[in-house]
DNA sequence: CTGTTAGCGCGTTCAA
DNA sequence: TTGAACGCGCTAACAG
């Protein structure tokens, strides 16, 4: 900035009132200062200008528990949309579930005067997300509530979405369906259990703990476990599964099987109708999350620069559609 | 600072050295420090720290063009992982293949400092990635070449990939073998392209220009013209088709004729043995590419603090592996 | 309309 | 082993 005050012939200041737009410059002046700036190449530097300014980083934290799930990458283009619109950039972290990690990101990303953060945490108590812990860095959690602290959050009808998808198997004629699912530490895990078996009792069907299994599983276990549950005598005709890993899984198990059962879910899939399986599917769009997330975060952000008391947490939900494949 | 340094009865001096692991500090006045820093929950302004530093943010830019395709999710998350490990952070940048959103998004990032830049670019002309333009700031482009400019490079074996699958429908017996792909413009859909017609050419086949299709395609749009491939009198019995988006619309194509057509691809494509059709695809780890990116980068990094001049660029190329499902 | 002074939070350099 | 002075690049507040 030295330089190029030095070669238009004037105080660093001016260039510095010249590059932010100011007012009261002369516009000779301003047309040399701009002349400099373009022939010396310079470009402010951003580091100092926040120090100097005393306001973050522009940046917003993202931190995500698996970005090789296209669930995850989807919201990270949600939240990018909105985030850029308002000038500001997306510093991404991976947890890979571990809250080790997510601890550890989430100190750094404060350390680095990020005006905000959007987390889906990994663990079952977010304290370490606390205000304090914050040093009132804004929050807002994504796909999963908040537990032993308050903060605005975004979720998925997780449990409408579940019930939904297994009345339409029970509509469908089925009345023995199991269930394929996350572990019930997992907030989805359980609301979509819950939706399940809602939609059981309200037809009149018990819910059969036999039929129920749930684990950490990846596609390839969970065919095995669909396999095990449809290969029983007098076992299900239809399943519930949780999420799209698990979808994918038992219908490797249906067709592997030659079985004419059917299969309801939670998440959408690419080329469902491909797939050779009667499918149900809760669907909902995974960058409307990031984009919420995104706004909530935003309008934080807005209110503290003009008030102190940003007003009590707020939850959006996004419903889901049912999407009927293979029929 | 001040504040602890007040709290432990020392200056801000020592509470910096303390904070470093520098070496010259007496046990006591370390725990003192140490206590403070807890007690009042102080962490370092990295802002100030990267300032003061001279260095630059401990950022490193990442700019896709899409990262709804799962394929830069899973570039990103590679990246990541190296990134990571070396104290970085990842900043992330969509254009949506627009180079006026590239060029705007560069320069931001340059002006955040960031400590380096990993991108894919966007264009067929790289000039406003030269070394000029963005300060000096150490380059790496992904998935595409360089053009118009120098800069090391991880590319994927389009050329080997294209020419393998297509060889492979040879082997099977396919005379008659169409191509769906990319524009020309593309340097990817140029090397695809050009290993559809090596493979042909070696098997002693006739490339037939009114068997091609190339435009920017969707799925949607990819299934209309395999359709009108396959339905001719005397078509093509087979399709090799440049990326998993052509792939995806061409297997909608065969099914829907109910056809018995074979498709060779590039890219994998999930549960692709569950689609009911014969399927050779030209298979690689996209987050290979990410973390080789990433590991090119952070050598060059290192290397600049050394020395000025850090060698010639560099240019890696990822190989692909055939994946045969649904025979 | 323009320049001077001062300081954001930290770390390097020297002296004590 | 510890501290004081100084400056990284920028801008708010006050001159002039």
């Amino acid at each position: 900035m030295r330089d190029v005050a030095a070669r238009a012939g004037v105080s660093a200041m001016t260039v510095s009132r010249v590059l932010k737009g100011n007012e009261g410059v002369g516009e000779s002046t301003r047309q040399r200062v701009l002349r400099a700036v373009t022939d010396l190449g310079y470009r402010r530097n951003e580091t100092a200008r926040n120090l100097r300014l005393g306001r973050h980083s522009g940046l917003v934290g993202l931190v995500v528990t698996n970005l090789a799930n296209p669930f995850y990458a989807q919201l990270a283009l949600g939240a990018e949309e909105v985030v850029q619109s308002y000038g500001l950039r997306l510093v991404l972290g991976n947890t890979a579930e571990q809250l080790a990690q997510e601890k550890h990101l989430v100190q750094d990303l404060v350390a680095r005067q990020v005006n905000g953060l959007i987390v889906v945490p990994a663990g079952s108590d977010q304290r370490h997300l606390s205000p304090g812990e914050l040093e009132g860095t804004p929050l807002v959690l994504a796909a999963r509530p908040p537990a032993g602290i308050e903060a605005d959050t975004v979720l998925v009808d997780d449990f409408g979405g579940a019930r939904a998808a297994t009345a339409r198997l029970v509509a469908d004629g089925h009345e023995r369906i199991g269930f394929l699912g996350n572990p019930p530490t997992l907030f989805t895990g359980a609301e979509r259990f819950r939706g399940w078996w809602s939609a059981l009792e309200e037809a009149g069907l018990r819910p059969r703990e036999e039929w129920v299994r749930r684990g950490p599983y990846t596609v390839v276990t969970a065919e095995a476990a669909a396999l095990e549950l449809l290969g029983q005598e007098d076992g299900p005709s239809a399943l519930f599964c949780a999420n799209n890993r698990l979808t994918l899984g038992a219908c490797r198990a249906v067709r592997g099987l030659g079985a004419a059962a059917a299969i309801a879910g939670f998440d959408d899939v690419e080329s469902a109708d491909l797939l050779g399986v009667p499918l149900t599917l809760a669907a909902y769009a995974p960058d409307e999350i990031g984009r919420r997330a995104a706004q909530l975060l935003v309008d934080r952000l807005e209110a503290g620069a003009a008030t102190r008391p940003t007003g009590p947490p707020r939850r959006t939900v996004i419903p889901t559609l049912l999407a009927v494949y293979g029929r």
